[in-house]
DNA sequence: CTCACAATACCTAAAAATTGGTATTTTTCA
DNA sequence: TGAAAAATACCAATTTTTAGGTATTGTGAG
């Protein structure tokens, strides 16, 4: 058995079900002393400030904050805690990026119960937790035919344009840089003879269409 | 207070420690006899037939069955379980989707305790949760209801901004100020619960789709 | 009649996208 | 092994969108 003294944890998600199903499942651990819950950073960040907790655990994307982002601003107020993420973003870049950052766990939220208990008591002990991830299948597939005169990346990053990431956030998700991003954006809407973005939305919500 | 006889529910969800969650949330609810879990949908199948459960929580993917595929497969071995969606996807053109598809209610996972119980409660009544769409909705066309929380300028301006215009080319075309399309655009984006105007572009294409 | 909503318009600051370049490295494949 | 294509990255200037407001006028339903 580990010997610690009781911690303090805050819980950094907006998804609150799943913030009120991880309270009460590791509420009662004994080495838990005080485990406090926020929907925003700017919220969490008070907390952690406050409480000056040995355990951080977050959410990748927030309302008010995305990304590692989060996780410099909770190392700036407060570098002591261990900041672990608790995420549904199984990809093995943005976790790569985490580690980088300074978080000593990345869990994906399909986690059991006994297993985060392990990370947690882990990362008390600053044992870092980081697990191999499979990679999301790619989100549009080779056989849309007018889609082959883009290339891979040119597709990923047209399908999250489409879902309404800017360039930003898909740099920061494929861990490339902005520029990079605009790049392919302008050739995407180049190649496909397109004016905008909103005509390279329409154009591949239609494509979806089409094809299914 | 209701008063209905105990129900059995089968939770379907990949991620454990959400449905870990759930279960200790709501496993102690009066009217929960039975709260069975299973993480892919071939398992679920199994459970649903054993068990003929009244309520089906659904997670819209799986590592073994993806969206309306799922709710279809249920239906086939067991048409009278009301099949609730509890899932990340807050996205409308999904929702709509699913309750095409005859699911009873939508959930976010972001989604509270009480109002949980309050969907559990109501599907078991035969009571409809779709959040964001009118309480007691048609069950002809739908989609329009969807655009009907908008104004008639509101979904012209809308339409022109799928075809690729800018706020300044819609004004001209409309003989408007740039300010007013401007504000149309945010009232769009906010009416809808959308992030930008790609979202909206998504939002509107899905919609011409589902009237064709 | 009045109250809510639609439609209009204005302002500012900040964020994001677009345009028009260039340029290096990496990968693919003939 | 080369050449082509893909992927990456950078710079600067401009346009467009987004976000925070406020405010006036018209109009339809109760």
């Amino acid at each position: 058995m580990l010997n610690f003294s009781e911690i303090s944890i805050v819980h950094i998600d907006d998804h609150l079900l799943f913030a009120q199903g991880v309270y009460s499942l590791i509420g009662n651990e004994t080495f838990i002393q005080n485990l406090v819950h926020a929907e925003t950073l700017s919220e969490g960040l008070e907390l952690v400030k406050k409480i000056q907790p040995e355990l951080v655990l977050l959410d990748y994307f927030l309302p008010d904050s995305k990304g590692v982002e989060s996780i410099q601003k909770l190392r700036d107020i407060y570098p002591d805690c261990r900041i672990i993420l608790l995420t549904m973003e199984n990809n093995p870049e943005v976790m790569e990026k985490c580690r980088r950052e300074g978080a000593i766990a990345y869990l994906p939220k399909s986690i059991s119960k006994k297993d985060l208990v392990e990370a947690l008591e882990n990362a008390i002990q600053d044992i870092p937790t980081f697990p191999q991830l499979s990679p999301d299948p790619p989100l549009v597939s080779e056989s849309k035919s007018q889609l082959n005169i883009l290339s891979k990346r040119e597709k990923q990053i047209a399908n999250l344009i489409t879902k309404g990431y800017t360039s930003a956030e898909i740099a920061e998700q494929l861990f490339l840089s902005e520029f990079t991003v605009n790049t392919h954006r302008r050739n995407l809407i180049h190649k496909l003879g397109l004016k905008n973005s909103a005509q390279l939305v329409a154009f591949i919500e239609n494509l979806k269409f089409k094809e299914s």
